[in-house]
DNA sequence: CTGAAAGCGCTAACAC
DNA sequence: GTGTTAGCGCTTTCAG
C-alpha cells in the first residue's frame, strides 16, 4: 500500500493539513516544517494520489485532445507540439479519436461535465451546439483548433487564401489549364480549399473548366487518403488532350496517390503535369511535392498555451487566430525551363520555403 | 453544478446505493427500480464522475501508454490499434511520450504507483529495474512492447530473422555485394538486424566487407530518420567501384533519405543499387520501397488486449509473444531482368506479400 | 503558521 | 432488493 498523506503527516509529527499545504506549495507553511514534511515525504515516498486530489480540489492535471481519426499526420503533428508543452507542465494528455462523428456528443458529455479533465482541445471537428452552449455556461475550458465557432477561441488555418496562394503559383509558372484535386466537398477545408482555387482563376482571368475540377467522394477520411488522390488523377488522366497541365491537389496524402498514378502512367512531373499539394506532411519532403506549408506544430502551441490561460481566466473574450500557409516549393512545380542539372543528369530535390504576404 | 448521486436518488426515491447499483449493472436491482432511476438519470443528464468513482473503487476506466518520441510512425500506428479497442471498451488512453530516457522514473512512479491508470503499456523503453522489482510486487499490470522483460507480458519483433529475410531476400535476386545501412548501435533493434544481416551472409557464404556495414552515430531518434539514411547513403555513393550493388536499410525513413541521395547522384534504384527497409510505415507503399513488414497493428491489439486479461487476472504468467516481419516486395528491389513494362515504358508500382516460414 | 473537521461523489460492505 | 453507513485520499475552510 502506498503512503498516503496520513502516514506522513504522523511522521513528520503534523497535521494532514499541513502536508496538503506543502504539496501545494501554500506559502504559510514555514520552512522548517516544509523541509521536515518533504524529508519524510521522500523518504516514504510519498506521491499525492491524483483522483483524491482531483476530487477534492476539482482540478485534474490533465486535458483531452479530441481529433477525428487517430491517424492523420496533420494531427499528429499538432500533438506532438500539444505533448511537449504538456509534459512540462505536468499536465496529462487524454486522447480521443473519434471515428464517428455521432459518437462525439456522448464522449463530451461523459469527459468535460463531469471534471475528468480540466480542459479540452478540440480538432477539426463540429462543435455541437448543444455543448457550445453548455461550455459557455458551465465555464469549461475550450480551445478550437482547425474548426470555428465565435464562441470559444479558434486556431485555424486560411484556406481559401492558402489555396489561392497554391493556384497562383502554377499560374506564375505560366500554367493556364489548371485542375483540381479535391477532397469530399462535405469537408469544410475541401469547400474552403475548392474556392481560394477559383478566385485565383478569376483574378487571372482563366476561365474555368468543369472536367478540370474533381473531387472525392469517398466518406473515408474525407476523402483525404492516397487512394483518392490515385483514383481521381485516373480521371485526369483518361482526359487526353483535355488534361491539365498543372493540378492543385488539397492535400499531400492525396498528392502522393496522384504521383502514383502518374508513374505507372507514364506521365513526367512537372514536366507533362505539374503538383502542388497541402499540409507539408512529412511525405511531402521525401518525394519532392511542392506543397503549402501549414503550420502544425505552432498552431500546437498556440493552442495550449491559450488553454492554459483561459483556464486561469474563467473569463477571456474569445481570440479567433488565423494562419497562412506558406507556399514550399519543391521538384512536383519546378519551372521546366529553368531547372538544374547536376552531373549525372539527374534533378536535386532542394526545399524552398517561400514567404507569402 | 452537475446533477449528483443524491440528486437523482432524490428525485426516484431511492438509496444512493441503488443508484450506484444501476450504473455499476448490478444483479440486485429490480427492473423496476432500475429503469426508473435510468429515467431521471437520463432526464437529469446524470453521469457519473470519473474521479469519484475512481477514488473509492480503485478503478479508473484508463490506461497509460509510455512511448518514447511522440511521434514516430511505428508508435502511431500502434497506438491507432490500441486507441480503437480502448474507445470501444470505455477506457480511456493516456500518453507519455518520453524524450529523455532519465525522465522516465519519474513519470512511472507519479502515474502508476498512485492509482492514476489500471494498467500501461510500455513501448520501446528499458524497464528501470527498480520499477520491474515494485510492479510485480503490487500488482501493477504491465505489457510490454517492442522491449523486453522477464517479468512482464512482451510483445517483440524478431528482428533478427527479419533482418536476415530480407538479407536473403537481396542474396535470393542474385546480388553478392550487399551492405547495411544500419541506425544507432546503441539501440537494441540495430544491433539485432546487423545480427540478422551478418547471419544471412554467412548462411550463404558471402564474405563481409567492412566498407560495406556503415552505421549511424546520431542520438537523435537513434539514427532512425531520413537525414542518417541520406548521409550513410552519400557514403556509400562515394565507394566507386567498390560501391554495393543491393543495401539492405534498417528502417524505411532511413530509406527514404537514402533514395532522395540516389536520386540527387543520379544513381537508379533497383537497376544500380537495390535497397530494402524495414517497418513498412504508410510512406513506404508511397515510395515503392520494397521492406519488412512490422505488424504494429497486430502487436497494439493483442498486447491490449493480454493487459486486459492481466487486469481481469492479477496473477498471470508473464508469456512472451515474438512476431516475425513479412516481407513485402515493391520496386526497390525489382528484379531487372524479369520487370514488366508497360506501354508507356514504365514501371509500375505493385505490392507484393510474400509469406515466409 | 498550523491542527481539526467537513466534505468532494461515489463504492461497497452491512443490515433488514 | 434496497437503504444506510463508512470510507477512498486529499483540499479547504475555520479556529486558534
Amino acid at each position: 500500500m502506498p503512503p498516503t498523506i496520513y502516514d506522513i503527516a504522523k511522521k513528520a509529527k503534523v497535521g494532514i493539513g499541513t502536508v496538503s499545504r506543502v504539496f501545494n506549495n501554500h506559502p504559510s507553511v514555514s520552512k522548517e516544517t516544509r523541509n521536515r514534511v518533504l524529508h519524510f515525504a521522500n523518504r516514504m515516498n510519498y506521491h499525492p494520489h491524483p483522483y483524491a486530489r482531483g476530487l477534492a480540489s476539482k482540478r485534474t492535471n490533465s486535458i483531452l485532445a479530441v481529433i477525428p481519426y487517430f491517424t492523420t499526420f496533420f494531427f499528429i503533428e499538432i500533438l506532438q507540439a500539444v505533448q511537449a508543452i504538456l509534459a512540462e507542465s505536468n499536465y496529462d494528455l487524454i486522447l480521443h479519436g473519434v471515428t464517428h462523428p455521432e459518437h462525439v456528443e456522448g464522449m463530451l458529455r461523459k469527459n468535460t461535465v463531469r471534471g475528468r479533465v480540466d480542459g479540452m482541445l478540440f480538432l477539426s471537428l463540429k462543435m455541437p451546439k448543444k455543448f457550445a452552449h453548455e461550455y459557455v455556461n458551465s465555464h469549461v475550458p475550450v480551445v478550437l483548433v482547425d474548426t470555428y465557432h465565435p464562441d470559444f477561441d479558434s486556431f485555424t488555418v486560411e484556406n481559401v487564401k492558402g489555396a489561392s496562394i497554391a493556384t497562383k503559383h502554377l499560374i506564375s509558372l505560366g500554367h493556364r489549364r489548371i485542375g483540381i484535386l479535391n477532397a469530399n466537398l462535405e469537408s469544410t477545408p475541401a469547400q474552403e480549399r475548392l474556392q481560394g482555387f477559383k478566385s485565383a482563376l478569376k483574378e487571372a482571368q482563366i476561365p474555368m473548366e468543369q472536367c478540370l475540377i474533381k473531387h472525392s467522394t469517398s466518406v473515408r477520411l474525407d476523402g483525404f487518403t492516397h487512394e483518392d488522390g490515385y483514383g481521381l488523377m485516373k480521371q485526369f488522366l483518361a482526359l487526353g488532350t483535355k488534361k491539365p497541365t498543372a493540378i492543385f491537389v488539397t492535400s499531400d496524402i492525396q498528392a502522393s496517390g496522384a504521383l502514383q498514378a502518374m508513374e505507372e502512367t507514364g506521365i513526367r512531373c512537372p514536366e507533362d503535369i505539374a503538383l502542388i499539394g497541402f499540409d507539408d506532411i512529412e511525405l511531402a519532403r521525401h518525394i519532392g511535392l511542392t506543397t503549402m506549408r501549414q503550420p502544425m506544430s505552432e498552431m500546437g502551441t498556440l493552442a495550449v498555451q491559450r488553454l492554459f490561460e483561459r483556464m486561469k481566466n474563467e473569463k477571456l473574450e474569445p481570440i479567433f487566430r488565423t494562419f497562412l500557409p506558406t507556399l514550399v516549393v519543391r521538384r512536383t512545380s519546378e519551372l521546366i525551363s529553368s531547372r538544374e542539372v547536376n552531373q549525372q543528369g539527374t534533378r536535386p530535390i532542394r526545399t524552398v520555403v517561400q514567404t507569402t504576404n
